[in-house]
DNA sequence: GATGAATGAGCGTTCATTCAT
DNA sequence: AATGAATGAACGCTCATTCAT
């Protein structure tokens, strides 16, 4: 449907090992790990290599052990977000053989919410624009695309109206959803909306609509 | 309907001068003009202000005679933003006295373009919390409660559902029109949506849903 | 006896004037006020050319019209307060023709109190060794040579014994009462002692000592 | 007798090490001293951390990984050279049971000649007041009260005037050593004083006076 | 005479990255 | 494999001084 990330899967950088012993493994895996704590604690640019390598009780050298950059770190942790992604949100069929956005919507934002910190430091990436730009946009048009399944599925069941612009819309359903557990999850600003009563506005407004019924 | 925000209003900072004489002011405009070019180039955080400096074709440390420092350069800016939408994006009412979206939509998406810069600015600095955070809040806050009363209208006119929760509904409509035009005139992804079809849209999705007609 | 401060005297510089008009006279003075005010407030250096002119109720260039510099506004003012230092302390002499202490650090007490502004920047500026460290030299030697006059003349009546020596004594005295009067008004740490006391103490030191009385 | 400064000890600073490894050590070792000559050369102020670096022959960011910034690079210094004062300078008593200034005078104008640059760099801080003041203040006392007990004990025994007010007289008699050594040792005026005569001088004027004997 | 806008050298400080151990 | 000391470019900001008006 949406082309998936065209971009180089993420590997070790020149020089940096991808640890063969366990010690390294297990070193390699506490920075990864403190990463993804400190960025989601002081966003990207606010982090330091040298806090990063606090957390991980390692030295900031060993960082560059496995790593070429900072941005490098990045892009090992964004390769582990978009692999889980791509392959856990699907867009479920329901025992009528229907595309359903519920479950899909639900999906999503558990997703968005459990990884919170990668999303926070990949927003705070995309501008100027960076190298991790593209692989946002990829995942953006492959939710988007997954949206427009839904709608064309729907036009064809007689459920939705045919003049709806499938890709407008569908641009604009993702928003919809997107945008609040972003600034719920991510900018830690409470609303009050629920992923149930966000998901079930989603399905209402794609099969109902919002207007009174007849 | 919504509070106003209540933080104080911008002026110069102690020690900083709002330029008397017509030369300094030209200056100070210069500075300001080229604060938004660069901002909406690079980014806040990436804007240094010899960038400001040098495409106002001044000193560095002429900025720092009208501005104490880069935020309250940036907080000048948001005033005059902030002031302007205050004044333009009012909820407008239909011939037959119902509140009507469309217009609503089309000044903020007019308005967000003609300032992509300093949103993009904006944006960056929500994160992590600043003293710009609440401001955003306040205008955030403004356009959900038009929204409300958008929604709460249509209901009483039994236009639409009873059984909706307006304060949600709302968020999730603003979400729907704001992302797609920050996407758009901020990170500059063009997508192919234009501002007449987004706002029709919403219009739609509160007066019809999306429903076929029966 | 102690020779009178070489350097020349303070004229304005290449290039300023001394104020030929009335309201340049009253300009003139202003500065020079402000800058007395200022520099007690925050010593020579934490002050800026700005903080005087505000003070001053002109703008920063109008100093430049009367001085060449910060130091040069500073050498005027210290012009003035050794004049009027090497006039009114001369060693006063009782109604036995003996030269006396007692006014005479009186006298230094109040010149000192009244100008602690200047003393304050003064001693600042003797540090790293600059062109005023001469006319502190200068000034010291003063005090220090008529201390060493009241000593000689002690000796000749036979109330002061034949062994002291003169110089070294003189010092200390000198010493005796400055810094307390530095540390009291300068530093504005408030001791205990008036000037009464000091004044008292150092007669007794010099025509009694500290001993029990036989 | 007098309370013990009460301040905090010096410890490296959040983020800043005390150099593990020996190189480390050398280094940091390198900066104190270079810091020392450099505040002894220019003063505080005039010193720049670039300057304390080359003379240390190491970058200037270097400084920073030990030392928070120049304030608490002094604050190190200073805490050595409190703690070296504080443990040599007790007060002496003699065969008799007699407490006696003279060698304590003398330990003290060795210190302070040993370690003038720091005194150079602290009178300097101590205007305008800053965190500096406190500990100064602190020694100051120590001193002023150490010659509050001398004369005591000299009107105990009857060898000095019960008139006189032992905190002004002491206080007076600090300055009175003090202040020459400061002009001397720090402000580098050779002026004739050697300690020995200082500190007999000082002796004299507690034990006799300076009057004749009759 | 007076103004105040403009300058820019210079400072303190940060932090990603390198590299000897 | 891991360390942490060392680096230095780069930034934000200050302020004495100049000069066109």
């Amino acid at each position: 449907m949406t082309p998936i990330a065209s971009q180089a899967r993420w590997s070790p950088a020149a020089g940096r090992s991808l640890a063969s012993s366990s010690r390294g493994r297990r070193t390699r895996d506490k920075v990864l790990e403190s990463a993804i704590v400190v960025f989601g604690e002081r966003g990207f640019k606010a982090s330091t290599v040298l806090d990063i390598a606090n957390h991980a009780g390692t030295a900031s050298g060993t960082v560059y052990q496995y790593f070429e950059d900072k941005n490098d770190l990045f892009r090992c942790l964004l390769q582990d977000l978009t692999d889980r992604l791509y392959q856990e949100t699907r867009m479920p069929v329901d025992t009528n053989g229907r595309l359903v956005a519920r479950e899909s919507v639900l999906t999503y934002l558990r997703l968005y919410r459990d990884h919170a910190s990668i999303f926070r430091a990949w927003w705070e990436l995309l501008e100027p624009r960076t190298e991790f730009t593209e692989s946002w946009h990829a995942l953006h048009n492959r939710s988007v695309g997954q949206m427009v399944a839904v709608i064309n599925d729907g036009k064809k069941r007689g459920a939705i109206r045919q003049s709806l612009n499938p890709e407008i819309t569908a641009e604009l359903i993702v928003a919809a959803f997107e945008r609040p557990v972003y600034v719920k999850d991510v900018l830690g600003w409470s609303n009050e909306i629920t992923d149930e009563e966000l998901a079930g506005l989603i399905s209402q407004l794609l099969e109902e609509g919002f207007a009174a019924p007849i």
